[in-house]
DNA sequence: GTCAAGTGGAGGTCACTCCTCCACATCTCG
DNA sequence: CGAGATGTGGAGGAGTGACCTCCACTTGAC
């Protein structure tokens, strides 16, 4: 009654992933897109029932093929993310530093007003993992795009990296909120901080208070409240 | 067999309002501050029962004396929307237009961040009733400090009440993603803005679209989503 | 043709919140 | 003080909106 578990010729479960089936596989791309489209609508927690409906498949297949949400999410957005990279290579390879900072303020902005879940995904640190390491490739790229920028004398000298994320997500939630109105009223709004950044303005209103810095916003996002949808529950308290 | 419902001396149900035990009217009292803590807090939609443990009180209580959320909310908030108008008035007081504009902006500002409950109410047209006699009462006077501040020749004459509504959604949102830290660092994008606002530098960064009519706005905002909490179900479908 | 791989979706679970109901407690007023 | 009107607490039923499991059945691969 000893068994051999596997047999000699070929491993059973082979060490991480294994083929799909044909109809698997089409079944997995259909979810993706699925949550893709869903996602970016709803935000990070649209309910999984309403995805596996969306992608006209059965939920226990959506649970099969990616066990928690978090697996969803990254398989989603793991190139998604990319995106980010491409428009700050574009906007470094502006020939003026103050027109390439700005261009890729309004296309990060417009990429996230169009996909809720994209904001979602770097409000909450989410992967830790996938997100993390964006961060990482991303801040040196927009910290050069912010140094060419003061280099040409436009911007205020006490403008930071900080800065143009927080403006961004202003600019974001704005967007959102008047989205209805089509039009894009936030670029209105954009335009009047984009003045506000003149270095020939600079100090007519005190600010108060400078920058936060790399350092104060990571610590700031750490503190931010957990993950907004319900996480399998810890193995039981008492 | 037949009755008279009301003695003739005293009649059993006055037209409105009858006069509370004094035992009721603490409670009322209660329930009222402890709903006001925590709408403040958690918003518009804290659930009822919190706010009845918080009052010292049991939720059969509270549902005695305001029958609907709508009720508590509207009790709660009869006065606090005047707060609005009395800074208002106040800054309408200042010698400097400009000044005065800038006083309003940050108080109210502040007023949203700590008050989460204010901030929903005017974002859900909420009372149909309160806020929109508020609101009637507070256009005008808002218009006028505008105008005034016009006057001085420092703000740009593209500027519009909706900007303001605008400016001030952003930086309460600002204010609220980053209270964690503390020091008031929206006050920093207020000021950004605020230069971007400057007359003298109306143009350098095209605006796109014009501001929003009054008009407009009132449209929008009658676009908003439906307030966030259950309301009592309609008498049943079929 | 066989059978491992994959599927659907009914139904159990859970976490919340709403709201009713009534035995009991507390005031008020004569 | 006592009677009756007024007010109270909170257990419990009901509704909602998700999550996730399980297994009889289907389908593709070889």
């Amino acid at each position: 009654m000893t068994v051999a578990t596997t047999s000699p010729t070929e491993p059973r479960v082979p060490p991480d992933e294994r083929r799909l089936r044909r109809d698997a596989e089409a079944n997995r791309r259909q979810i993706l897109r699925a949550a893709g489209r869903l996602m970016a609508e709803r935000g990070l927690s649209a309910p999984l029932e309403d995805i596996a409906a969306e992608a006209g498949v059965g939920i226990g297949t959506l649970y099969r093929r990616f066990p928690t949400r978090a697996d969803l999410v990254e398989a989603v957005f793991a190139d998604h993310l990319a995106v980010y990279v491409e428009a700050l290579e574009e906007a470094l390879g502006a020939e003026d530093g103050w027109a390439g900072l700005l261009w890729f303020l309004e296309a990060a902005t417009t990429h996230q007003i169009e996909n809720r879940a994209l904001n979602e995904l770097l409000e909450y640190n989410l992967g830790e993992a996938a997100v993390a390491q964006v961060q990482e490739k991303v801040t040196p790229l927009v910290d050069t795009l912010v140094e060419r920028a003061k280099a040409t004398g436009r911007l205020r000298p006490d403008f930071a990296l900080s800065d143009l994320a927080f403006m961004q997500q202003m600019l974001v939630a704005l967007g959102r909120a008047t989205e209805s109105v089509g039009d894009r009223v936030w670029k209105r709004y954009m335009a009047i901080m984009v003045d506000g950044l003149l270095a020939a303005r600079t100090g007519p209103t005190p600010t108060g208070r400078a920058a936060l810095s790399i350092e104060e916003l990571r610590v700031l996002h750490e503190s931010r409240p957990p993950v907004p949808w319900r996480r399998r529950a810890d193995p039981p308290e008492r």
